[in-house]
DNA sequence: GTCTATATACTGATAGAC
DNA sequence: GTCTATCAGTATATAGAC
């Protein structure tokens, strides 16, 4: 069996390199959104020229979406271990915000990026359409699973407590991006969730 | 006197221009931010050159900021009679949220605008925070006014539920930009408001 | 008031040397 | 893997004719 040419430390380099990019475009595209960031600011961060950079990722539209399966895969792993069902589920969400407002940067990133494609023909728009229809749908489900053991007070509708503390998040966020000592996110997600259920939280 | 040397309609047609231009800039921002958007975009839509729209407006920023003062004005008519206070300010506001459902560009606008302003070298910036500072106030005050003569549910404070309220109807809009079947956003909001009252609303 | 022409700068992406 | 050089496109803004 022919060797590869190059030595695992190589390897492991090209991944660093990646990695230093990536780091540098999640700086750049939460400041700048995607049309207002350059692959230039990328580069300069990162030490590279802006042609470098393309050597690791084909094209912009290729670096933005590498920056978000990469932010996503970190978010899963810190909620996502898959017992989490129902309430604890809620209660990882809860936690979710609290880790939040130690990551400006992260949320500037989504909230910024987000907006931006609202617009169908933004390249973003198809990845912002499907993550709103399954984070919609994971908390959709914790609710369902909690009326069904009687732990929502009543008159409370799953999809529409979904719904609404997706967007209470998201419109935090915004406050909170503006003037961060005006808002205590997790404070207020945590009070909304309490006037939701029926037990304790 | 002298009369000034151009007839009245002179005038007119000129202010009629000037608003031939901020609707199209409207358009034009509301899809693709400040950044994305260009000066080209809107002249070509108001059968103009690049240089006849800054003849009206002497750069991009003055252009953007004179949509934005319009709009809050046009705002301002729809909500604000002088009278309107506690209660009644809040049912001005949730018929706000269901006026703006025939109203999705300006939706768009705003959502799009804010979140790019988030950083703060953003020509809007400073808008958006006074922005923010005056709405959070002016709601404020309402559930101030509604707590003083008992109209609040017991241990409702007013701040917070002005905050919230306000990133309610944030993170309903970006729902609903991304699909508008999806989120009967003043449904939500106006369920959200009778769970805050001690009365009907 | 509107135009054309232009200055100046920056964009994403490609070609090819090393 | 990284560079320089470059292309083609776009941006805002200005100068000056009409």
């Amino acid at each position: 069996m022919a060797a590869p040419s190059r030595a695992r430390g190589e390897y492991a380099k090209t991944a660093a390199r990646r990695q230093e990019i990536l780091n540098a475009a999640t700086d750049v595209f939460s400041t700048s959104g995607y049309h207002g960031g350059s692959l230039r600011d990328v580069a300069e961060r990162v030490g590279l020229s802006q042609a470098g950079v393309l050597h690791h990722f084909p094209s912009k539209t290729h670096l933005v979406e590498a920056v978000l399966a990469w932010r996503d895969e970190q978010s899963l792993e810190r909620i996502g271990d898959r017992l989490s069902a129902g309430l604890d589920r809620i209660r990882a969400l809860v936690d979710l915000v609290a880790h939040n407002q130690s990551t400006p940067e992260l949320v500037e990133l989504y909230a910024t990026l987000s907006a931006e494609a609202t617009s169908p023909e933004h390249p973003l728009h198809d990845y912002f359409v499907q993550r709103y229809a399954w984070v919609t749908g994971y908390v959709d489900n914790a609710f369902a699973d909690a009326a069904a053991t009687g732990q929502l007070r009543a008159g409370v509708d799953p999809p529409s407590a979904a719904r609404t503390l997706i967007a209470l998040m998201d419109g935090l966020q915004m406050q909170w991006l503006f003037d961060r000592s005006a808002v205590d996110m997790a404070a207020e997600v945590r009070s909304h969730v309490r006037s939701l259920l029926a037990v304790e939280l």
